[in-house]
DNA sequence: TGCTTTATTGAACGGTGTTCAATAGTTTTA
DNA sequence: TAAAACTATTGAACACCGTTCAATAAAGCA
């Protein structure tokens, strides 16, 4: 191993502690509770020390954003072995709404914080990649039969809404204008509503 | 006037303008942008002077939060005068549509910001009386036959998720995976295939 | 008139993200 | 090997944030 070599992967491995720090921090107060400071701390080196290897706060949220994409996708390709793409659809939306409010942080940062939409509007993305997983089995549904005269990508962005509306009304706390129904209530009910009605289509 | 009633009146009068100036701020900048500090500038006032009329920064959010569903609420209730029920569920989702993109911040404090929340977890408050009205709604529809063996809370909820995640994923950026589209498109085009959908059950 | 209440100020506290001169450590060059 | 160049780390500093509070001025009351 040259010296380059081995700078690189320690370059890497400091990376990688930074990164380690923040998700500890991060999945342990949260995003808003989640400073460069905290980070440092965590990791015990100077906040200036988090700036030689990212660019910005925003760059490490990127990544923990993209971790969250990959977790999510992990959950739903386990489901790829569903033969009947309509039964694989339906437990996609019931996966997305469970990895919504087991990992509401993660969540949070995926779909509702501001900055990490600017990091990764150009290119193929992780993010992109789980979405256009969901595209594909909603596409496989129609050559079944389902959803006919529908355009796939109107239809995606629209099942996608129901699914992240259901999801942002939980994680932004506001399911409690339904107060004769607990959250969890609300959001398996509403879900199975709706594939009541996807079904009639 | 007593003096008592004077002294009421110019409280509630610098009340006023406290609130009219963050509003501007608000407005101008965002939510993000808008500071204490910003907020008794644009009034010309120390920053200490907005705390002996305001709790804190929350409850100065909150009166604007109520001021945007009072707004979404007289948009909602043009549309009562259309008599069949169904037109008017319809004609509904398309004005909260076009509130959230003609009042982007607006609809991230009411609907995406986390604070917000706390101030009106409890009593009748006007978010839930917009929510009622469109609850109503739904529930006309369905004493003319629509959406039949449904409970009316948990299919305005389904509904209500649908609308908010076309307006989330629009008011967060989310809409650049679906890069084929404009996102105007795919706000209408989603909410119409939703409302065909409607329709069948 | 003096006494009390009310309204306003701006400095101060502890926090934030970020920058940067200084420094110590390491590698390369002469 | 000595000097120069580069690399990694520090922590103070900057400009901001929400909030508190002693001081102060103005207004009402006795």
């Amino acid at each position: 191993m040259t010296i380059a070599e081995r700078k690189n992967k320690e370059k890497e491995e400091m990376s990688k502690r930074i990164l380690d720090g923040a998700r500890r921090v991060f999945l342990k107060n949260g995003y808003e509770r989640t400073s460069m400071r905290n980070i440092a701390d965590e990791i015990n080196y100077s906040p200036g020390t988090l700036y030689f290897y990212f660019k910005d706060k925003g760059e490490i949220f990127n990544k923990l954003h993209q971790e969250g994409f990959r977790l999510l996708l992990a959950q739903s390709k386990v489901l790829d072995n569903v033969a009947d793409p309509f039964e694989r659809l339906k437990a996609l939306g019931r996966a997305f709404i469970q990895f919504a409010t087991e990992n509401k942080d993660y969540y949070n940062l995926m779909f509702l914080v501001d900055e990490a939409a600017s990091y990764q509007k150009d290119g193929l993305n992780i993010a992109s990649e789980a979405i256009n997983h969901l595209g594909a089995t909603i596409k496989a549904c129609q050559e079944k039969g389902h959803f006919k005269d529908m355009k796939t990508d109107y239809l995606t962005f629209m099942i996608l809404s129901t699914l992240h509306g259901i999801c942002a009304l939980f994680c932004k706390d506001r399911t409690h204008n339904f107060k004769d129904h607990t959250t969890e209530d609300l959001m398996k009910t509403g879900y199975e509503y709706f594939i009541l009605m996807l079904e009639k289509v």
